[in-house]
DNA sequence: CTTGAAAAATGGCCCGA
DNA sequence: TCGGGCCATTTTTCAAG
C-alpha cells in the first residue's frame, strides 16, 4: 500500500501530472528521463498507493454561468460529534458548496460556495444554510477574483530523498 | 472564440472530464452517446474556447508531507491598485500559498496555505507574510480536515439549453 | 530496457438534417 | 452547412521477453 520513499523521478512525475493531468505517458517518461514502460508502472503505483487521488479537468466557472464565489464562515450551536457529522452530511447534499473545511478555533467551518449570482447565493443562504437547526451564525465574504490558484501541493524536484508521509490516509 | 451554447452532450463531456480528467476519448464518447471523432472535436473546441482551462492530477498532500492547511485572512495597509498588484506578485512567489482570493469588505485577501507542519507555517508567517511592508494584519485559521472537496462547478446535465456565460474571461 | 500486439487518438471523407 | 459516423493512419498503452 504505502511506499517507502519517492525518488526524484516520482516527484517529477507527480509534479508534471499535477500541472498537466493529460500528459502522455511517453512525454512523462521523456521529462522524467526514463522509458515509457517503467514510467507507466510508476504512475500506476502512485495511483494505487494513494499519492494520486484522481484527475480533474479545470472548468471555467464564469463560462458556465457561475459568476460568484463566496466564502462562508459557519458557526454551529453544538459541536458534538454527531452534530458535526450531521452538518457535514448536509453540506454534501448542497452542490453549490464546493469545499468544506473544519477549522480550529472560534469559527467551525469554512465553506467555499460557487453560485450563479449574489441572488442565488442569498437564496441558498437564507433558505438552506441558515435554515439548518444547528447553524448559529454565518459570515459571508464574497470573492472578487482569484489572483492565485495553484493545484495540489508544492513538489520539490531536487535530488533529496526527503520527508514523505508514512502514516494513514485522512 | 466563444461558443454560443452548450448542449447536453457538451455538458456531459465537461462533467465527465471534471470528474475524471483522464477518461479516454472513446469512453467519453460512449457516455455522451456519440462516436469518438466528433467527441474529440468537441473536447478540443471546449479546450480552445476556454471552457476547459486545464487538467490536473489530484495529489494527496499528507502523503507528500504537507500535513497542515491554514487559511489566512490578510488585511493590507494600502489598497491602492499598485499595492494590491504588488501583494499579489509577492503571493505568486510563495509556493506555500496555493490560492489567493481578493475579498470584498473588511478583510482584503484570503490565502489558502499548505505547509509541512505548524512550525513551518509559523516560520512562513513571521518571516515572510508579516514581514511585508504593506501587510497590516493576519488572522490564521488552521484547517482540521476537509470534509468536502469537489472540483470545479456543478454541471446541470438536463436537456435545457440554459445559462451559459457570454462575456469576457477574467 | 526493448519488443510487439492491442487500444486509443486523430485526420479525411462522406452523409443526413 | 454544420455536425456526426466510418475508415485508415499514427501514436500510445501496456504486457511479455
Amino acid at each position: 500500500m504505502r511506499r517507502t520513499k519517492l525518488d526524484r523521478i516520482d516527484r517529477q512525475i507527480l509534479s508534471d501530472l499535477q500541472d498537466n493531468g493529460r500528459m502522455t505517458n511517453v512525454e512523462l517518461a521523456q521529462r522524467a528521463g526514463i522509458s515509457a514502460p517503467p514510467c507507466l508502472r510508476r504512475v500506476r503505483a502512485l495511483e494505487e498507493s494513494g499519492y494520486i487521488k484522481g484527475y480533474h479537468a479545470e472548468v471555467d466557472e464564469k463560462f458556465l454561468g457561475y459568476g460568484v464565489t463566496v466564502f462562508a464562515f459557519v458557526g454551529l450551536k453544538s459541536q458534538a460529534k454527531t452534530d458535526l457529522v450531521n452538518f457535514e452530511d448536509k453540506v454534501n447534499g448542497w452542490p453549490l458548496v464546493r469545499e468544506c473545511h473544519m477549522l480550529q478555533g472560534e469559527t467551525d467551518f469554512l465553506l467555499k460556495i460557487v453560485a450563479r449570482d449574489m441572488e442565488s447565493y442569498n437564496k441558498f443562504l437564507t433558505e438552506e444554510l441558515t435554515e439548518e437547526e444547528n447553524v448559529a451564525h454565518v459570515r459571508s465574504a464574497q470573492g472578487i477574483h482569484a489572483s492565485k490558484r495553484s493545484f495540489g501541493v508544492p513538489i520539490d524536484l531536487s535530488d533529496s530523498d526527503d520527508a514523505v508521509y508514512d502514516g494513514e490516509s485522512d
